[in-house]
DNA sequence: CGATGGGTTGAGCACGATCAATGTAGGTGG
DNA sequence: CCACCTACATTGATCGTGCTCAACCCATCG
C-alpha cells in the first residue's frame, strides 16, 4: 500500500529491511480526491505531507490576472511537498488533475526519521534534491527553448519518469493533461500547445489520441528537446 | 570566517553552540575564484560542497546553439551546491560573476552531519528546498509573468535575499550583473532588458548606474512584480 | 591613443498571444 | 433514440511583445 512510496526512495539507493518498515509505518493513511480538488492550498501550513499513489496531480501558482502558472507536475510515487516538512507555508496550491489516492506521512513522523535513521533522510533530501533539478531543466526550457522544444522535453521527462514507475508500454504512456493544463504547464496558450502538438504530429515524433501519447521516434524527439537524462537521478547509488 | 555560513542557517532556525562549532569545523578551506572562472563544470562528481562567503556566483546551463540559461543566482552566504552532495553528478556548471571567496565543505563532513545532528541536518534541507521554491517563483515568472513584471520580481527578491545578509543600505544594493547576464537570468535578449530598465527608471520606481540599484518606490516594485515574500522563508521558527 | 567591454538606440521581423468560430465525442435527460 | 449540453480540440485571422541585427556611444585601461 505504501508500495510506490518505497518504490521511489529505491530509484536512489537501496533500502534495508527496518527502513522499508519505518516508511510503512509512516503513511498513517490514504485517501481518495475528487479530479480538480486542491490537494494544499496556498498559505497553508500542513501537518502532514502527501505522497501520490495512483493519479496525477500539479502544483501551480495564479497571478492576479487569473494566470496560471504550474510549477510541477506529480505523478503517482512521488512526493507532492515533502518540501512542506521544512518550509512550513504554502507559497503555492496542489490540485489533483485526475482523480487521486494520496498517502498522508505526518511531519512528526518525517521529524522522527531524521533523528534516527540518517540513510533514510538523505534519501528524502535526494527527493527534494531532485525536484529542484527538474525545476532547473523547466527554466532553461522556458527561458531559452522554443515551444517546440520545450515540448519535446517535457515528453521526454514525462516518459523517463513514468517508466522509472512502470506507468509506460514500449514508448508510451498515459498523460491525462488537457491542452490548457499543458499550456499552463509550459507557459504557453493553449492554442499554441495544440499547434506545436500537431507539429510532432506532422513529423512523425509522436502520436497522440486522447490520453496516450506514443513516442515513435525517440530519438529524434530527444535531439529536437536536447534532452539529458542526468537531472532525473535515476541511477541507484550509494548516498 | 565560515560566519556568513552560519548566518545564512540562523535565518532559519536559532543554533545551539555546539551546532556552530561542528559548522565552523566544516569549512575546510577557502579559497580566491576570480571573475568569470567556473566552480563546478557540468558533469562534475564533486566530493565538496562550495559555500559562498563574498562574491555573486550563478548557476547555468547552455544549450549547443550557444543560448545560455542562469538557472540561479547566489549572493555571499549561500551554498552553491549544497544539492551535490545527495546529487551526485552536477547537471550544470557554477561560474563566479564576481571575484568570489568560496569555503569548501567536504560531502563526508557534511554525511557525518546527516548522522549526528538532526536538526541541523534539518536546517540544510531547509536551504536546498528554498532554493526549489526560489526555482518555483522563477518559473511563474518566466511563464506568466510580462519582461517588466519579470525583471521587477527579480529586483524584489534580490533585495530581500541581499537585505537578509546584511548587504543592503536603506533600499539600495550592488548588484554586479551586466544586462547581457540579466538577460540570460530572465530569459530575454540583451536589448529588451535595456528597456526593461529604462522603463523602470522612466517611471521612478528604481534609479541604477553602474553596479548600484536603488529602489526608489518599493511600494510599486512590489505592486508590479506580485511580489510575495513567503517563498523565501526568512523567518526564524523551530524546524 | 586605440582597443575593449559594456550600455543605448532604431528598424524590421517572428514567435507565440489573443479573439472568435467551428468541430467532435461523451454524457444526460426527455 | 435523439436533442442538447459540456468539455475539449482544432482552425483562422490579427495583433503585440520581445528578438535580431546593426549601429553608435561612453568609460576604462593599456
Amino acid at each position: 500500500m505504501s508500495a510506490a512510496f518505497i518504490r521511489k526512495l529505491e530509484q536512489y539507493d537501496h533500502l534495508s529491511n527496518s527502513e522499508r518498515e519505518v516508511l510503512e509505518r509512516a503513511v498513517v493513511r490514504q485517501r481518495a480526491i475528487g479530479k480538480g480538488e486542491e490537494l494544499v492550498r496556498e498559505g497553508d501550513r500542513p501537518s502532514e505531507s502527501i505522497f501520490l499513489i495512483t493519479g496525477f496531480a500539479a502544483r501551480y501558482n495564479v497571478l492576479r490576472n487569473g494566470k496560471r502558472q504550474i510549477t510541477a507536475l506529480h505523478v503517482p510515487g512521488d512526493f507532492v511537498d515533502l518540501h512542506s516538512f521544512l518550509v512550513k507555508v504554502m507559497d503555492h496550491a496542489v490540485m489533483a488533475v485526475t482523480p487521486c489516492t494520496i498517502g498522508m506521512v505526518p511531519h512528526e513522523a518525517l521529524r522522527e526519521i531524521t533523528e534516527t535513521h540518517p540513510h533514510l533522510t538523505r534519501l528524502l533530501g535526494v527527493s527534494i534534491a531532485v525536484d529542484a533539478a527538474i525545476h532547473r531543466q523547466w527554466l532553461v526550457s522556458m527561458g531559452r527553448r522554443s515551444a517546440l522544444e520545450h515540448t519535446a522535453h517535457l515528453l521526454c521527462e514525462l516518459l523517463l519518469r513514468l517508466r522509472a514507475v512502470g506507468l509506460t508500454t514500449d514508448d508510451s504512456f498515459q498523460l491525462p493533461l488537457t491542452q490548457a493544463e499543458l499550456g499552463d504547464t509550459l507557459g504557453l496558450s493553449t492554442v499554441h500547445v495544440n499547434r506545436v502538438i500537431q507539429e510532432l504530429r506532422k513529423e512523425e515524433v509522436i502520436t497522440w489520441h486522447g490520453d496516450t501519447v506514443v513516442i515513435k521516434d525517440w530519438p529524434r524527439l530527444q535531439g529536437i528537446a536536447e534532452f539529458d537524462p542526468t537531472f532525473l537521478s535515476l541511477k541507484a547509488e550509494p548516498r
